[in-house]
DNA sequence: GACAACATACCAACCGGTTGGTATGTAACT
DNA sequence: AGTTACATACCAACCGGTTGGTATGTTGTC
């Protein structure tokens, strides 16, 4: 519908919520921060947003947009191995343990962690974000698990969310210890995982 | 020292805390809801905590003694082999995700990814609840490696915790979804890895 | 063992600042 | 002229924290 480019107030706010929430958590932070780091005024985040919750779940969904465009257009896609794209996965995530906790962690994880019991809206849409990302990696473990001949005991759904569960749980860890050292070393035991299903060596090490 | 009951206002005040927090976070509780909760007025807060947040790090350090006990007290250190304690430990954490998430999850856990940020003195008593508790485990895993001849290229700190990344990047998922079932499905990777690492079968099956 | 001197534990009322949210105005585009 | 996209100004409720006070020990002295 926007022909012309669409004036950016709303963009901003969700912007500035992914990097707020992941600062300070959803509770913590205040529509007024929200609008001052976004440029605008609270008429506008009002305008935009019929509550501060109704911004919460929208910030989940422009998480999923953010996320996923970036995910796919990454180079792991290229594998011609199916267990190498699943594997690729796995070190790009590793390779993103990047500078501070808030700038590597989760919107969806930190925001659903205090918020599920008070919103469903944002309990639903961080959930959507979350099992939508392992969504994509479920196709790529099916097709090794093919690939390999393997008849395993779990599913391609189940092992596709324990990366999700590691990589949460490392992200807590590391803002528990201020070091994201302790998270590469849980996406290590994750990949680790993940080749011993396949019966693969533990290849190199780095 | 204490003689006769000490009267616990403090007690009550930081058990109030564990579940409030487990509830609806920490930002979101407010102190007139923990004096509520708690049967006590706001004076008797500031009496025995000099603010919201030296009462946050005392509800970490509650926590710790709280579960500590309990699984000090845990069946499975009656065990002979290591690796048996160690996946005993797993299986019951897996028995213990029962009811509602808020009844489940980890108060250090929830506390630490909101505050991480904004009070250093409540991130290192999370800090100390999870990576102690971790700690309590480490024993049995060197033991195990010891005792099953390994030379891995793993640490037994590391396993530990990602033990507890596991655990809490599935109370995330449990959240997320308001299903205890995905969370007892990473326990149970969690559980297939550990006994990978020790050359172990799947054993018996559910 | 009486009695001051002090400490601990707790309470009800209150304070100033901040909160999420609203009412109203206005400028640009269609 | 109507609709969209904002800005300004404002509010009632609630927030963490403080106040002055009481009731109940505990301790030291004679």
């Amino acid at each position: 519908m926007p022909s012309t480019r669409p004036a950016p107030a709303r963009t901003k706010l969700l912007d500035a919520a992914l990097t707020l929430i992941r600062q300070k958590g959803f509770s913590a932070t205040s529509v007024d921060e929200l609008c001052q780091a976004a440029g605008v005024t609270k008429g506008a985040f009002f305008h935009h947003f019929e509550s501060k919750e109704a911004l919460g779940a929208a910030a989940a969904n422009h998480w999923s947009e953010v996320t996923g465009a970036m995910f796919a257009a990454a180079d792991y896609h290229g594998e011609a191995d199916p267990l190498a794209r699943v594997l690729g996965y796995i070190e790009l995530r590793k390779s993103l343990l990047e500078g501070e906790p808030a700038e590597f962690t989760c919107v969806a994880g930190t925001m659903v962690q205090e918020q599920f019991g008070a919103s469903e809206d944002i309990r639903m849409a961080c959930r959507d974000s979350i099992f939508g990302h392992a969504a994509t990696l479920e196709a790529d473990i099916s097709a090794a698990i093919a690939a390999y001949g393997l008849s395993p005991d779990w599913t391609a759904k189940s092992l596709a969310l324990h990366s999700q569960a590691v990589l949460q749980g490392a992200f807590i860890l590391a803002k528990a210890s201020s070091d994201r050292e302790v998270a590469r070393d849980m996406v290590d035991h994750l990949s680790r995982y993940v080749r011993s299903l396949f019966h693969r060596p533990p290849a190199q090490e780095a």
